[in-house]
DNA sequence: TATCGAGCGTACCGTACGGTACGGTACTAG
DNA sequence: CTAGTACCGTACCGTACGGTACGCTCGATA
């Protein structure tokens, strides 16, 4: 079992931050801290995870260096699994505006309100806290920054196209994103129930987007 | 409560959550508190907490019966700071009711980009990970659904005044909130730095109150 | 004055947890 | 075959922190 991974592929010597791929033991490891992650908050011990991921300490220290190391790599792998690809925006009229502005509301809110994000985004917040190694930067760069930079396009290609007027496309965005996220978030992560099933979502996305494109939308739509 | 001191003085009795206002000293020790959680989460220890305060650890146990239980009255102390008194709701024209969601605007903004509110509610988010003593269902009830609760009576005295239209007080508000917070809060609890002077914050009300009123408004305002 | 209780400072205890060390095992290379 | 590598399991160490115990001072009351 264990041995049969001659796979290695490359050096982690990549660069600076790109942490190279994780193999698939590797990536055993990281699921099983995300899994005690989402199961209470306190059970994140080192002890645990060795446990839960049937490896032994020493291997996790020289794996990732510390606990933050280990932290760090879990944040980074749950944002290159949520990265759906960026796709090129090509014309748009105002269905498909419609409907890529409802994929992201749609996307964004499957995230946010998963025990996996809330879990994930609890451990970042906290280690905000106290310094060293930014969790929070990380999950900002992958969660809040990188759905700004797939969004933003489609918004101005939609003025491109005179379907919607704005000056400035990020602040445009963050209309958007508080429209879509309202006090979700907050609640979610301050220990609220509070589950959407798929429908509630759905309804949520479509009522942002009546919202904004009734804010910047062009008569046209 | 467990305390089964019999000197709690003035004594405020059951007021199902009512924690009798601290004494002057009780307070000093709450500041403390907040002051440790400003100034970098991991340094919340009870031992620092009884240095910074100057006073012995067992009288912090004897007035809060463990560390949860401060927390939980530091929590308490600055949410009984925050609360302006709910001014009753008289008659409403188009002026008076965009000045009333302002100031609301306005307030909502300074609180959560205090240094005090996002030290706190960090400590809330990380607690709610492991349950236990819920700071952050405080921490909503006088923050999220306090302001709600506020914020409601003046849209509903705007419809009756026919200068907005809602089916849903609740839901207005929610899109309300959405449109003042947008990605601010979970920006600063996630670690980024991102301070904003009161023009900015001014400006930021004003362009949410407008958005809303676009959004709600009836056309005479 | 003597007594009492509130509370400060410090020392102490137990334990949980981050991090290290080491022996044992399965597999590979030569 | 031997040597080497990668890893598991477990035992171990040091320390930080929650919580407790105790002696002392100070002010109030009689």
């Amino acid at each position: 079992m264990r041995s049969s991974l001659a796979e290695r592929q490359e050096t982690e010597e990549a660069g600076a931050e790109a942490p190279a791929t994780p193999s698939v033991r590797q990536q055993a490891v990281l699921d099983a801290v995300l899994a005690l992650m989402v199961e209470g908050g306190d059970q994140l011990t080192m002890d645990a995870v060795a446990r839960r991921a049937s490896c032994s300490k020493e291997t996790l220290y020289k794996w990732y260096g510390d606990r933050d190391g280990l932290l760090t790599a879990t944040v980074r792998w749950q944002a290159s699994r949520v990265h759906a690809g960026r796709e090129a925006v090509q014309a748009l009229d105002g269905t498909s505006l419609r409907e890529h502005l409802q994929d992201f509301a749609v996307s964004w809110l499957t995230v946010i309100t998963s025990r996996t994000s809330v879990a994930l985004n609890r451990i970042a917040v906290a280690h905000a806290g106290s310094r060293k190694s930014n969790l929070g930067g990380i999950v900002l760069a992958n969660g809040r920054f990188a759905i700004g930079e797939r969004v933003k396009p489609v918004l101005e290609a939609g003025r491109a196209a005179g379907l919607l007027a704005f000056a400035d496309s990020e602040a445009a965005f963050r209309t958007f994103f508080g429209l879509v996220g309202r006090d979700i978030q907050i609640r979610l992560l301050l220990g609220e129930a509070l589950d959407l099933d798929a429908d509630e979502i759905q309804r949520d996305a479509g009522r942002a987007v009546d919202q904004f494109l009734a804010l910047y939308g062009q008569a046209n739509t």
